[in-house]
DNA sequence: ATTAGCACTCGAAACGAAAGAGTGCTAAAT
DNA sequence: ATTTAGCACTCTTTCGTTTCGAGTGCTAAT
């Protein structure tokens, strides 16, 4: 699609103009920041109509981008202004404060973005797929209970206290310790599987008896360690839209709770900022919602991804600059948690 | 307040008609429901407005319950049911699914009570102000960090990843081990202070230097463990209610981010369901909620609070069930789990 | 003390007119 | 060939009016 230098003009105008007041945009308007006349900018908005990237809700009322113009502008004509310096400055400084811990600085991402943006957020965890077991850790909690902790080679640290009904030696802790590390260190966490620890059991002989419910809190830890989580923050913030109605946003909500599909759409190139409008995303509850996807990169890896969602009438430049930023800098910090270990 | 038992009747059925339509109700409904004729139902009605029990939103209208009459309604004359067979069964069965820890359980216990309730639900995990440290552990998770896990008589683990600016060998983590759990074992979690730590800095010499960031983290953890942590989930089920706005439910949430506040709200007494109706909130922006509120013992100690928020229309008798049994187990199983230590 | 009957009240829904924002089209200007 | 001024037209919004009906309050009969 090729347009006129003044069309793209006048499109990015009612883009900016609508998605600042939520009302149809009329010529004069327009006409004031382009610089024409108002009958001019009618015609040209006619065409741009023909052309299938304004709509006009009824005759007689100003215009609106529709979900095509939308794609033009971002695509095309939109200027993504890099990060004003005192925001990088809070997104540092999140970033920074706190746990050690790759789960921990992503929840606090995730709590960032949906402030940032006034939307919700949505974040991906890296996949632990590649994850490789590091050590299995014990620790008694009391008489009778312990907690197993999975360390990856990802970093991810998972942990399970589980109970046995037999009174927990330091002796007995210790040949946990040496069978699990024996027969798992080094190993991918992916193959934690039951089938696995079955056949571990088979060779363990008689000890396999007590040893129950430190391989299902082992199980469910490698289950944790491997899986992508979905973190979420800010649904409220879609309350503030007094387009999207309260039965909108319940729908959308439950959607967002369908992880399998929420996964899927974070599923997007790496390397730059991409963006999803309304039917784009498939589903008939979402047609007035978009998605701002970013994903993130550690040790040069794609690994997990930054997403911001909202009212088709987004500040795209602005959410597009927040997610770029941030999500290179989330990259650079795990990459460093990762590198240090 | 003494009422004749017909007067009686007819605000049980106000009450519960207009908990289950939202309309103002008429006095026809009533007259059926009572047995009277519903010329009667209106003289005894207009009674009972000026008792300030009900209200006429409008003459010509139908009545509605006034706050007041609420309270009557939930001291007076609402009759709990014994919960249901089935939904008793569903409860256990989220209590003894999953993982030994308290405040694991805490949540499952939350999103049970929201979607059991269609109401907003608070929970408040066990003060850890009498809890004694009992061990605290160090486990390696790289090269330069490690874990601290901070265990105490309460039963809770905060465990906390530090970093150190050099590499972490056995030795030095069985230094850290020994000094912590020689200073520390026995002693109140209360008591790690800032100013406590300080003290032990100075008893160690020069092997201070090695322990800022380990201190940091036990300092963090400690804070963790003494303070009660308020869990919620299911506010999204307020936007289910037509009589709260959109702007009234963005409004309630916000008031239900000051945890202080939340917390002084759920300090009731012990050992029945305690109701709290609309303006007895103290917040003008909670005027159209009310909080019904369950504290659960451990060990015969008062411990912690369940509580649900909805409308002040919300069904009394139902939530009242459903929060005295889920109250009666958390604290047995709760219970369980400590003696178990 | 209770009830039937009935006029009355008040909100909600339906309707219509007026106002106003913004358009589309035509003809003049550049 | 473009651009613009001018003007009639369209369609929503707003506001006042009317209508409708649920539900009442009161009176008189039971």
């Amino acid at each position: 699609m090729v347009l006129t230098p003044r069309k793209e003009r006048i499109l990015s105008s009612v883009v900016t103009g609508y998605v600042k007041s939520g009302e149809p945009v009329g010529s004069k308007a327009v006409a004031e920041e382009v610089g024409v006349s108002s009958a001019t900018v009618r015609n040209e908005m006619a065409e741009l109509i023909e052309l299938g990237l304004l709509e006009q809700p009824h005759t007689s009322a100003g215009r609106v981008p529709s979900q095509r113009g939308y794609r033009e502008y971002v695509d095309r004509l939109m200027e993504v202004p890099p990060l004003k310096e005192e925001s990088a400055r809070a997104v540092d400084a999140v970033l920074f404060s706190g746990s050690y811990d790759p789960e921990g600085l992503l929840e606090r991402v995730c709590r960032l973005l949906a402030g940032a943006t006034r939307c919700a957020a949505v974040v991906s965890t890296p996949s632990g797929d590649s994850a490789q077991v590091r050590a299995v850790q014990f620790v008694q909690t009391s008489r009778r209970t312990a907690m197993l902790i999975l360390m990856s080679s990802t970093g991810t640290m998972k942990s399970r206290v589980f109970h046995c009904d037999f009174d927990l030696t330091n002796e007995i802790l210790r040949v946990f310790f040496r069978v699990f590390n024996g027969k798992l260190a080094g190993r991918n966490v992916a193959d934690i599987t039951p089938a696995f620890l079955q056949g571990v059991g088979v060779s363990l002989g008689q000890m396999y008896v007590l040893m129950g419910a430190p391989m299902r809190a082992l199980l469910d830890a490698a289950r944790d360690t491997v899986g992508t989580h979905l973190l979420m923050g800010g649904q409220m913030n879609l309350l503030f839209y007094p387009e999207l109605e309260q039965t909108d946003v319940r729908q959308i909500l439950d959607v967002l709770e369908e992880r399998e599909h929420l996964a899927e759409l974070l599923r997007q190139r790496p390397g730059q900022v991409e963006i999803l409008i309304g039917r784009e995303l498939g589903r008939p509850e979402l047609a007035n919602t978009s998605l701002a996807v970013s994903r993130y990169l550690v040790e040069g890896q794609d690994a997990g991804a930054l997403a911001v969602l909202g009212p088709v009438r987004m500040d795209y430049p602005q959410v597009a600059a927040v997610l770029q930023y941030v999500s290179g800098q989330v990259g650079k910090t795990l990459t460093t948690l990762l590198r240090d270990q």
